[in-house]
DNA sequence: GTGAAAGCGCTAACAT
DNA sequence: ATGTTAGCGCTTTCAC
């Protein structure tokens, strides 16, 4: 009989069963400083057998080092989050260190509490989405005194470091091809998130360049909640009734731009030459639709990797004062339904 | 000057600057114990002057109360998991118990390193995707004195209560449906993953029923990596031009299903009267495709609600030695793609 | 209603 | 190469 099976195990029980000082077990069990040979595997063994598992809290508070870095997002059913998360992952793999993940469903203050609640374990980092955050949020950022990566958006000032695409950019960017391919009637599909502020952006950075250009956005449309896809399959029906003159949708999110692709088809409608199409992101998904969407990469997984090696890099005491924006160039595809024959 | 920036503040720091000993402000802090109306203010704008935010680390340590749910899934890029995930979410915000994700990559060793890393923090419970585990990663479980569920899958024997769906029963069932509905070539399609047991365990209970029923299987395909819409569409030509006068095509999972979907239809195949087609999870996805395809619900979200609410109603004390196992019902949804007009 | 003392299970720093 | 001594920042327990 192991005792009372209730009560976890502790370095002392290991060290009673071993027949080795508590400080000697610690040492073998971190691999931390010289132990002979024999009574490591003495120690080894004797962890093993009793199925002991180390008290990080303890740890963490004698040694004040936590291995976690706190990751917030706004959300996991997006898909973009789950591949940032993936690059972060990635690279964390490597070290002793460890992604923590928080979900903010886009709302400020459950940002904040989400802060909160992982700030209060300490972190050796933060890796948050968008430059958007409450005065408190910011607060406690800027007194955690450790390192903190603004992720996604590139378009405002960091806390500390900023890691992602400038969406502004990336809508003119969209703009632009749209006018040289000709367009001219152009509608707009998004979000109704006021919250989304990378969404904005890209919409701002678009209407503007269309503005400069004598461009007036014809017709949009916003969506919340649902199938995306479904939803982009409804938005477009109406709006191509509504306004039959169309000759360009651009949509927000390529969830909605595919169901508005799979609707037009069906239609019969001539893409691109009757109705151009794009959207944004470079979900993996579009590979399998019936037409390459155009569609700009996020860099999604670029941005997570990148992100987490500045963490990484900070957390080794290296580079602190240089870069704290790392703007990336999202690429544009026009696949198969932008440019004009 | 709020002194040095680098160090986080300490109870004491908010005891000093309000005068009040650190006793009392951690009663305040946590809402533990009478205090008068008077020194509760003083204490509570100390702390917010001071942005202090508590450390949980020594808390734990010292009330050894961890308010934190390990919750281990093989992957985030499924959307099958984000919304367990969602259903957790929902039950434990009402408490002040907090999930932490662990990510496996359906690899065993993965998720035995994952679990020891998470119940080193001495999580308050643990919610664990299937039902197949290492050896270690059971014994771990079964040690750690705290409630575990495992879910996703009734297959097999729990190590403490388990929430799901047999998988074999939801193979059995479609494969029950199909027979019915007088289907008899029948070709199936899924991930080459022989880590998923729940893929194979819905491909055991269908291949048997069938067998039963006096068919075989006469096609199949399996597939890793990439994106899965493209990857049904390839397997699906590849299929149809191997093995033509298949009538039916059963999918392991709604992605790949629907990109057999999309290609059949630009074949101008005749659906379901041609040939049938089938898939699994009811991802909301589905909604926007040209036509509703037969798929199986997971009950992916009731999962995670009714895996949140034992976790915390053990955690209350309540309800230990009853029902182990809870299994829920999966709906089949015919759709338009199964039963021949 | 408030405070003082004693740890929680580890590890840093210093012996030996 | 191994052991000893003090805490880490809180909460528990018991006094007042």
């Amino acid at each position: 009989m192991t005792s009372d099976p209730k009560r976890p195990l502790t370095l002392r029980d290991v060290s009673e069963a071993s027949g080795v000082s508590e400080m000697t077990v610690s040492r073998v069990l971190r691999n931390k400083g010289d132990v002979s040979a024999a009574t490591r595997q003495k120690v080894q063994d004797a962890a093993k057998r009793l199925g002991y598992v180390p008290n990080k809290i303890a740890g963490a508070l004698a040694s004040s080092r936590v291995n976690l870095v706190a990751v917030i997002i706004p959300s996991l059913g997006n898909m973009v989050f789950p591949e940032v998360l993936a690059g972060i992952s990635e690279v964390l793999e490597d070290t002793d260190l460890q992604p923590v993940v928080g979900v903010t469903d886009y709302l400020p203050e459950k940002e904040e509490k989400v802060l909160f609640e992982m700030l209060s374990w300490r972190p050796s980092g933060v890796i948050i989405a968008g430059l958007e955050h409450s005065e408190a949020s910011r607060a406690m950022l800027r007194q955690a005194g450790i390192p903190v990566v603004e992720i996604m958006d590139t378009d405002g000032e960091p806390i500390d470091t900023c890691v992602g695409i400038s969406h502004r950019r990336a809508g003119r960017k969209m703009a632009e091809e749209i006018i040289a391919a000709g367009y001219q009637k152009i509608g707009f599909m998004g979000t109704k998130m006021p919250l989304d502020h990378r969404a904005r952006k890209r919409f701002e950075g678009f209407t503007r360049t269309l503005a400069k250009a004598g461009i007036e956005i014809a017709d949009q449309e916003f969506y919340s909640g649902g199938s995306a896809l479904a939803k982009g399959r409804e938005m477009t029906a109406k709006m191509i009734s509504r306004s039959p003159d169309l000759d360009f949708l651009y949509y927000s999110n390529d969830m909605i731009g595919a169901g508005g692709l799979l609707y037009l088809l069906e239609q019969g409608v001539a893409i691109p030459d009757q109705i151009g199409i794009a959207a944004f992101n470079g979900v993996e998904l579009l590979d399998g639709l019936p037409r390459q969407l155009a569609t700009m990469d996020a860099c999604r997984r670029e941005i997570g990797v990148k992100a987490a090696q500045i963490i990484v890099a900070r957390n080794l005491g290296l580079a602190s004062e240089d870069a704290t924006t790392v703007t990336l160039s999202p690429k544009l595809s026009p696949g198969e339904t932008l440019r004009r024959g």
